[in-house]
DNA sequence: TCAAAAGTGTTCATTCTACACCCATGA
DNA sequence: TCATGGGTGTAGAATGAACACTTTTGA
């Protein structure tokens, strides 16, 4: 049965995923940015895109691409929005679906070897990107934060094993704002979701910080009750 | 300088546009839902859709698919998500990317021409549609219980003049539970973006209740300074 | 012994929730 | 006059925000 059969006439399109890459890194949050190989815009500042295959949906096409860039295979992928004006694309019509990932630099990408021309940059490090990859960025830090707020995917960013200094310093570069020490500490733990270790991470301190373990299985256990995660 | 000069070999899709329309009715959320006349599926029922042209962006394929449908213009639209899985069009691989739009029914169709196939319906009455059509129309109602959570999209469904028993009635649909009248009331006015008029409806009561009418001027300079509107 | 980060409680202000009676009016 | 929906206030509970000192330990 052939597709042009009942939909004969009607334009097909180019359509891509481009991915933001978060990433968190000695207290700070990054992006995956890298310099562009194809024309056009050689050379230029982009994120990570490929086009979508034929048979492939967009989920899986967004996740190849992280793939084929840096490796990394069952990584947190979210859809953030499709962009469809007609130039935004300055080599052609080209509709575009971008995701936003979240990684763990720690453990997955210790360092990016140069030569890939791919760099993890700070916030303020982002330079001008092509096409409308700026906008992209920004809304995607925008839904990071509305989906953090009310959704437990910061421990994605962080090791399996991270302290409570640590995770307050996540959340404190996501919202770009001071949280406080106590009532951040009081109520996290107050979810019960977390699993106190009986480990130290000394590394930032002598006392050294205690480490938890974020518990999957007891957040879905209380979401199923009706407990509502926001922090 | 032509596309695949520069993209050669990718592969082109077709792009649908589909839209979920809300409509506020008789103290009920309503979609506007269509029997569908192109094949496949004649006769089943779906979504409002069309494929994205050439030289069009998805903003405005969505507008055009929405005012060739119903006539009308300048109606709050946002994107929802766009769909891409293989199968999910079982006439052949179309990327669909989903609208939803807030229709004051009362002030633009009274009454739908019955030949056009298109039905306002409730929540209740909603029969199994094509596709992931289904899927999208439980996408939009969570997005719209989202959205209007904290941003003043309810009035996009209301007359201009409403009464404040008739804007909680809208909330508690969308929200599908009951809220209290006077924290309701409360709330609502302490924000301080209803205009109140020297009008009443007394369609629904002999007393009578006041009409507002929302500020747009006020609630936009209110944000500009911090308010957050929530309800 | 001291510098540096980790850890710990309380108070006050604000917000949320629950709740019941009078009012205006047309039939 | 009465039935119907519109309109109003308060008290107690829960939550959020501000804030300072003690602990641990490696250097």
């Amino acid at each position: 049965m052939s597709l042009t059969a009942f939909y004969p006439g009607a334009t097909r399109h180019l359509v891509a995923v481009d991915c933001i890459i978060f990433g968190f890194d000695k207290g700070q949050l990054k992006l995956l940015i890298v310099k562009r190989s194809p024309a056009p815009y050689h050379g230029a500042w982009s994120l990570m895109g490929g086009f979508v295959d034929d048979g492939e949906s967009l989920d899986a096409a967004a996740a190849r691409v992280l793939k084929v860039n840096t490796g990394l295979d069952s990584i947190y992928m979210d859809q953030l929005h499709c962009y469809g004006d007609v130039d935004r694309d300055t080599g052609g019509r080209v509709i575009s679906v971008a995701y936003y990932a979240l990684i763990r630099i720690s453990e997955h990408l210790p360092q990016l070897s140069p030569d890939y021309d791919a760099h993890w940059l700070t916030l303020q490090e982002i330079p001008d990107l092509i096409f409308d990859h700026g906008k992209m960025i920004t809304d995607a830090l925008m839904r990071l934060r509305d989906k953090a707020h009310f959704h437990p995917i910061g421990f994605e960013l962080l090791p399996e094993k991270f302290s409570l200094p640590q995770l307050r310093n996540l959340y404190e570069e996501i919202y770009q704002r001071p949280l406080d020490k106590r009532n951040f500490r009081k109520k996290i733990l107050s979810m019960d979701v977390l699993e106190k270790l009986d480990e130290k991470d000394k590394s930032t301190s002598k006392k050294g910080a205690n480490l938890y373990r974020f518990d999957k299985k007891k957040y879905k256990e209380l979401t199923e009750r009706g407990m509502v995660f926001e922090i």
